[in-house]
DNA sequence: GTCTATAAGAAGATAGAC
DNA sequence: GTCTATCTTCTTATAGAC
């Protein structure tokens, strides 16, 4: 029953690089080390496999949220931390979010697979949305509010406010996601978007 | 030789749409109104077609970019008026940018389809950053650079904050890309964006 | 569960008449 | 330049032995 899972793994990697289409079942069976044949006794065709993937993907997210959830609480502790070096703080919620992001492998593969295919159909698109847009906003906006209420930085649009926190780092993980070379220029870039943000929404700074 | 030209817009049509794999040649034939075979007497296969499009698509930014040359003159001229009501027209300037890239018919397809292809080589990943990501940082870089020099805007970190002004409109229009349904919503964000930017960054305004 | 052999069908491309 | 007929190749999927 581990070839099953294998198979869902190799497709991943295989659709994240070349798009469903362009992937054969062939392709598949020799990453996995077995003949395209075999395949079709784990999976009953070549979209189920995919399928398999969007369910698995879909367990995880709701896994993940649960996951933010607790961290949500622990974060009102954290908000205290925060009075101290906001903007260290800050740099290291951004750079962490954003390498994990770009390096975990699943969410990497993930991710660039339904870059691809979002346009197939609304659920695809509906879930690119929420995963990489929604969802990181709202996880963020409630920091964020924390962060206004102890007083540490200051708006009259705590959405906004989150907006421009991770705009920026959406828009560099896009880059890396297409040129990886472009890893370390993204790094500096974010860590003075960060300062620069801070120096903005820090609370008793004026302006810079 | 008008057919030539209908072939490759319906193809662009159909390839933003489903992807170059997902598109066959009969597909974009019955779209112009011939046979699939006619269609060779236009372009030598299928590829020569995707070929013909990213030409287009370079000739097309190579003029997109004279046109900014010149706008770039200009814009010494329209830094003036922008120490008026910077903040108006900064809704401006970011509503019709955004409304451009989202709604002109060839830019949308454009971009959709570079989005869907994009991980397939070096070439279409480097087109997309640079249309989608650097060229647009490097024109309104140089806008911002003007109106700071004006004395409209204030800033340490000009390309962050341009980064700041641009990020947010890219990630909302991949959303649009993704569900049109959310351009209301989308437009609503982006003038609070853009209003928040300028409380932020607008000369003697002191913290918002 | 894996294999080889093969069926079934799709899609790109060509031949040659008009 | 467009058509119909056809070739070729590729790809998914099944049959049936081991």
């Amino acid at each position: 029953m581990d070839t099953k899972h294998r198979i869902m793994e190799e497709a991943l990697t295989l659709f994240s690089e070349k798009g469903y289409a362009n992937v054969f079942v062939a392709d598949i069976a020799e990453r996995v080390g077995i003949k395209a044949p075999s395949l079709y006794k784990h999976y009953k065709n070549k979209h189920a496999i995919f399928d398999a993937i969007i369910e698995e993907m879909n367990r995880r997210f709701l896994e993940e949220a649960g996951a933010l959830q607790i961290n949500g609480a622990d974060a009102v502790a954290d908000a205290e931390i925060y009075k101290k070096i906001p903007e260290e703080q800050l740099v290291t919620l951004g750079t962490n979010l954003f390498l994990y992001f770009l390096h975990d492998d699943y969410t990497r593969r993930f991710r660039k697979m339904l870059t691809i295919e979002q346009f197939h159909d609304k659920e695809l698109a509906a879930a690119y949305t929420k995963q990489y847009v929604d969802d990181p906003l709202s996880y963020q906006g409630m920091l964020f509010g924390l962060m206004v209420s102890a007083g540490v930085l200051q708006t009259e649009n705590v959405g906004i406010m989150t907006l421009h926190f991770y705009a920026p780092i959406y828009m560099l993980l896009t880059i890396c996601d297409r040129e990886p070379e472009r890893e370390t220029e993204a790094l500096k870039t974010m860590e003075e978007h960060i300062r620069q943000f801070n120096r903005l929404y820090a609370r008793n700074e004026g302006i810079i």
